[in-house]
DNA sequence: CTTATTACCGTAGTCAGGTACGGAGTCAAG
DNA sequence: CTTGACTCCGTACCTGACTACGGTAATAAG
């Protein structure tokens, strides 16, 4: 039968996004996807609005949001919420610049044990575990 | 008695430290953390290097460190181990670019569709949920 | 001396985010 | 029409990082 992107069982649709298909499952009961009717039997059918949505899902994911905020960035789809659509996302948008925030002081502090390590010229100790030790340059990290 | 920062029990240990005393013994019984004796009877005393140690432990994880991978730290705390703890530190510096590129990706995105629901001009449905139903803009997102 | 905190210790529970399992039923190929 | 892969569904289990519970002992405060 056809096997096209309009048209995928669950595993193939599974291989296409490259999850287990018990994450699909999982994410199905928490509500994050819904589960799609069965057209020609008794085998559900996903299709692109399915692969879209569990790859904004997994986008979102890897951006560190959590499954919930996931769930209420989907419950804005209707289009009809244009005011809480908007303070949501501005909340995200928040979130993600906190996040960012936090990450650049990190890449701050990880590059510059990095560097001290490798222009360490026969040191007695690594400077790197030295700095890690004296906590107070890592400190201001995560200021939420 | 002298309850000065080189005598601490459990409990003033965890407050300065601002941590539960139920994380200190867990990370004991993961060996992040070494369980004193007891100097004076039955109760474990704490000191600075305790102190320390659990600001490194505290430290690290805010830089996104396991606490498996804190223990790996610890155990290279001699300092005699550079090129393993550079390794380390290379492989979070890593992560830590890979998120950031992953999050101002999103702030981009979600900068647009904040500001395109905000220039909406009597439109019949808002432009942020449309945007975020073609989640095209989003899939460049996470290219590890 | 009594009472209220705290410490000690082991075990168990929690939460997020899955992953695995087992017993059906279904479907396309040979 | 059987075989083997796949699906469906419910339930159970897993990891990481804690957090809570419950009983007993020690100790500090009044
Ligand atoms: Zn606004
Ligand atoms: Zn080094
Ligand atoms: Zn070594
Ligand atoms: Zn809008």
């Amino acid at each position: 039968m056809e096997n096209n992107f309009g048209n995928l069982t669950i595993g193939t649709f599974a291989r296409v996004v490259g999850v287990n298909v018990e994450t699909i499952r999982f994410y199905q009961r928490k509500g994050l996807l819904p589960e799609p009717n069965k057209p020609y039997g008794s085998i559900r059918r996903y299709g692109e609005a399915d692969v879209k949505r569990l790859q904004f899902v997994k986008s979102a994911q890897r951006l560190g949001f959590s499954l919930d905020e996931i769930a209420e960035l989907l419950r804005l789809e209707d289009g009809t919420h244009c005011e809480e659509a908007s303070a949501l996302a501005e909340r995200k948008l928040h979130d993600v610049r906190q996040k960012l925030a936090d990450l650049i002081c990190m890449e701050t502090v990880l590059a510059n044990l990095v560097s001290d390590c490798h222009t360490q010229a026969g040191k007695l100790s690594c400077p790197l575990i030295t700095s890690l030790r004296n906590t107070n340059e890592t400190r201001s990290v995560g200021t939420e």
